[in-house]
DNA sequence: AATGAATGAGCCTTCATTCAT
DNA sequence: AATGAATGAAGGCTCATTCAT
């Protein structure tokens, strides 16, 4: 009665004992569906049926276990989340790059629909609207503010530069690659980032930016 | 009470002369229900009902005019853009200030919700996608890139400066504060990315960079 | 204001005069759409806005004309009927073949979606039922009628022969090639009705049946 | 009085149990509203809102079950279709006789409109158009055919008939009291088609055609 | 606890017909 | 007399949700 999962279709006509959704691993199964459909059609799309039909359970199932689409989809929405590891490097520049590097480094293509179903469920239901700041916006901006109170710390950021922009800088950047240029979040868009724009506004500063591997312009790409 | 087979319907509830649809103010009349709509519940909730309802025309009017549900959209969306004329300031800054200025001048509340109705149509609606591209994007792209272009003539851009990134900064910080942080885009707003962001970033001058008059890349012509 | 009626596309932009409906030809040109229309799509799919469409005119304009969608298509039935001329042969089978020659002379593609149409219209409407009895059964049953008169005169029928089974028959056979195995309807096949059928059946009586050209069996085809 | 938002609708009008489509007996019951439904108004005319309601189900659960109106009316004319068990008797006529008889042995009213709607639902869905040959008309002429093809074997067809038109004789009849003449079909009628066009049509006897067991065409099979 | 089945309330689109010019 | 435009009433199909087993 747990046994692994296998949520191939190697032609389980019959002979699958129904797993109950109490299972935990049932209920990731359940979750996997919801956030693959949440990215691949939106959230007004993602309909009951197609849920319960890949997740090869009946929708009264569902139901019973979550009172209604919205709460479905947070739920999964909500045990998706995976909180970005705070990193610690010698610079703001490469603090930056290796957070943002992780959270990049989590993404499937699904991600990317999931942002917009995000922001698209967040206009129908509060909660998801809740969920997108708690879960998606704050950890990183908290992780990005850490490293710019260290980076303060050594001086690394000019009297001039507004701060909090200045953490929002890198996300919004691959926010608007993903959501608006339909692109999928590279690495060198990382480094793009981080030596094109981050060290450049940092360098007028007293830490007078120190930039591992300066790629003059354009999309470069340290080829080491 | 209760009988009569059909017929009632005391015509044309509020002394509304009827205006034909081919009437400039009238089809605007329309367009500004199909924004407010497309705002306040985006494109998948917008229903061809509820637009016939508060332009108190019938369905089968709006079907006359416009084939479709998407059309009418795309359409609305359309006669809506207004370009920003192109602004021609002493530095690039002071460009990017009056670019995004006019830019924001036209927003209203509704904007934001609009903003995202066309992120979700797009997935649903190639057509909705291409309007978003080419009416949307790109025009603010292209009077960033002419800005960027005179900035490079006058030596302002530091070489190591991302220019493509350079470009899409402000759009995406906007961008990012609308649709993620739920705020309504604001003057100060844009004077804190030019100042805070913007300018220490082109600090490090010409020096920095290279010869004054290099069109590198992009569609960036220097004034002639 | 009648000249040749002219219904080609030749780009009649903006310069044609509009010709009333009270113009005959004017007329006869809308019956052709209507007529062609339905023997396409048949009576519920014929819409009023296609037959303005293609008849270039306005529905308004149509309705002023004719009442409703009904008197439009049974005037434009009604005008169609062309009474088969009465054949005179020497003998039934050969009277027969005339009739049937003459019938099918007329039928264009368009006459078996037009027998069709009359079908499905006549039960929606009377009127239309009315005519195919009037105008599609009856001239045709009275001139086989009179055939069939001449042909007792001359002792030509049988006295078993249901006579009139016999004169439905040709028509019966013709009928469901058209309607049942959709086809066209072809000379070779009222040949094959006429020596295949009425021949033989005749063959019995006083008269003993003389037929011209007798193909054997099958499909024959009297090659002169 | 006229405020209550929403909720009334005292379930269940008629105090009928739920009985679940899957249950033959409803299926049955279904099929019934569907086949007098297509009889009474045409396949256009034929509304899943009118099976509902004469169903006493909703639309929604109709399309559980049919994916779209085409293939419920495909499914209801396919149960609906009992072939006629092949005849055997010692004569052709009498053969036919039996084969008519057991044809129209079943017919109703409402076959009369069925038949109508099958040839007006042909031209739209071409499903519709297929069952209308392989489950209707192919059944009865291969019995027809069967039958010819044991009546050559005893040299009953002049050899002069058109066997092909022979086998279509009685059905064209039929079929154009039925269609064309509003007639309902009765028992006389085919007798008159047997005694007054079959029995003269093969009088000829064996003499006139050629030897008795020839399988000159079609399908036929001289029983062994 | 899981599920097959049912359903009210829409949603997009179309059609015959009527107005106003 | 002709027409551009408007519209109520459907019609096919879908969806979130609820029952009954």
């Amino acid at each position: 009665m747990s046994g692994g999962v296998a949520g191939h279709r190697t032609g389980r006509a019959r002979g699958l004992r129904k797993v109950p959704l109490s299972d935990p691993a049932r209920r990731r199964e359940v979750f996997d569906v919801v956030l693959a459909l949440l990215a691949e059609v939106g959230y007004e799309r993602f309909t009951m049926d197609l849920v319960a039909q890949r997740a090869r359970a009946s929708k009264a199932t569902l139901y019973q276990r979550w009172p209604s689409k919205a709460e479905l989809v947070v739920d999964a929405l909500q045990e998706h989340q995976q909180v970005a590891a705070g990193p610690e490097a010698g610079s703001y520049p490469d603090d930056l790059r290796r957070l943002l590097a992780a959270w990049l480094a989590g993404w499937t293509e699904r991600d990317r629909g999931l942002m917009l179903a995000l922001l698209e469920g967040s206009r129908r239901d509060p909660e998801v609207a809740r969920l997108r700041r708690e879960r998606l916006s704050r950890p990183l901006r908290q992780a990005a503010e850490a490293a710019l109170a260290r980076a303060r710390g050594r001086g690394e950021i000019p009297g001039q530069v507004d701060e909090e922009l200045l953490v929002e800088l890198p996300f919004a950047l691959v926010l608007t690659h993903v959501l608006v240029l339909d692109e999928q979040p590279s690495p060198e868009l990382v480094d793009r980032i981080v030596d094109g724009v981050l060290v450049p506004l940092l360098r007028g500063g007293p830490g007078a930016g120190r930039s591992p591997a300066v790629p003059a312009e354009g999309s470069a790409r340290p080829s080491a």
